[in-house]
DNA sequence: ACTGAAAAACTAGCATACAAGTTATTGACA
DNA sequence: TGTCAATAACTTGTATGCTAGTTTTTCAGT
């Protein structure tokens, strides 16, 4: 496992939180490995508690799995998992969309602005790793305009899932594409266009999407089965 | 505060967890009254360590603000909260209405109709305590077939802001109106009419709306001043 | 070598003790 | 009576011990 640096004022219970999710995303901590709280809280400097307290919260977004008095794991991958996380997403970004072009002053839309700008900046020098937060932080800033970032943060719990899959998808997506999504997106939003910043959205969206079978074939033994329905 | 009765092999955690919601519901645990982690521990019958860890996951929904070392508070009522919840549940309702148009069983549709059924029982017995139970499951079983139930599921932890303020409405929602509604909503979802049972979802969720002014007037103390842009 | 039961080594849930920080109280002094 | 500092009484965060349940191991008996 990955051991980060335990921040300034940071939280025993934060910082176990930061690492999990940095480990489970990487595969450090690979989908259906057993993981135990004495073994972490040893690993991280920490004792059970503030450890217990961070597997509580992934396990109420399922990508920790607690059996009481057996054992706990990561989450096997599950695609209906995956499809739940990207499903809510897209609702909500086409809808925070729209309501941006209602709310979007030029204040926001000059911070929407500086956003695209540092991710051109960024994808000029070629230090493509931080482009994925500076896209982060363009879709944040959206649901900020649209007053909706506790939405926000409930869906970054479960999109963990999808960002796991993410990470092994071969086929990386082209960041030009997604910047120039965004200036699009902004642009629409200028100029108060709900319906093309909906459609647009959606588009900008589909580009995340990743050849699941292909990732199913290469790490069979990270899948749960199908559930039957 | 209400005590209520442990079920058999609940969790003390979870225990906490439902004695708690049910308090902040029902306003018995008023809006910004202070809760101290022993005290709430001692009235339950438990040691701090199950009650905490309810208090950290009421605090992720907002509903609880934890202030280490000092103090934590049940949440003033605060209506950008009350909106984001209800713009979420707006938002995934209706795209999950036109899920379960495509995906719908006959089996399912003769489930939804069992629901009814038992609600329009219930209509009769003037049992109307627990029509809301009915409501819920009605909702959630499209939820399932639209498999999103983990999305229902987040939505069902902010749904706590938009729970609290409909108990204090004083115009109680016509509970006849409600089961009409889900009636026409399953018939169209029978036909498989996509956009009639987005827009009859829509208008359902609208019957839900609530005398914002007339809560805040009579209770002006439970409610948070309006934070600036 | 195989079977099966006892025992040891795990698991997480819960209780409790202590640490570190904040607030309220007390009481001496002016 | 008022001021202010010391202190006591809180708060939550973390560490640790104990309980109850599960799995693994051990080892006797066949």
């Amino acid at each position: 496992m990955r051991i980060l640096e335990r921040l300034p004022r940071e939280s025993g219970r934060d910082y176990a939180l930061r690492v999990l999710k940095d480990n489970i995303v990487h595969l450090d901590l690979a989908p259906g490995s057993q993981i135990s709280e004495n073994e972490l809280a040893a690993e991280m400097g920490l004792s059970r508690t503030p450890v217990r307290e961070a597997l509580i919260e992934l396990s109420r977004v399922r990508i920790v799995e607690i059996y009481p008095q057996k054992k706990s794991t990561v989450a096997l991958i599950d695609y209906a998992m995956v499809d739940e996380a990207r499903f809510m997403r897209n609702q909500m970004e086409c809808a925070v969309a729209e309501l941006v072009c209602e709310l979007a002053t030029e204040t926001d839309i000059a911070r929407l602005r500086e956003c695209i700008r540092m991710q051109r900046f960024n994808l000029e020098s070629y230090y493509s790793d931080s482009l994925m937060e500076l896209d982060n932080r363009f879709h944040e800033t959206l649901f900020q305009i649209a007053r909706k970032q506790e939405v926000y943060r409930l869906m970054q719990g479960i999109a963990i899932h999808f960002d796991r899959v993410r990470g092994m998808a071969l086929d990386t997506v082209k960041n030009h594409r997604i910047v120039a999504d965004h200036e699009m997106i902004v642009s629409t939003i200028g100029s108060r266009n709900k319906s093309a910043a909906r459609a647009l959205m959606e588009q900008h969206l589909n580009r995340y999407r990743i050849d699941e079978a292909g990732i199913r074939a290469r790490y069979p033994q990270y899948f749960a089965e199908k559930k039957q329905a």
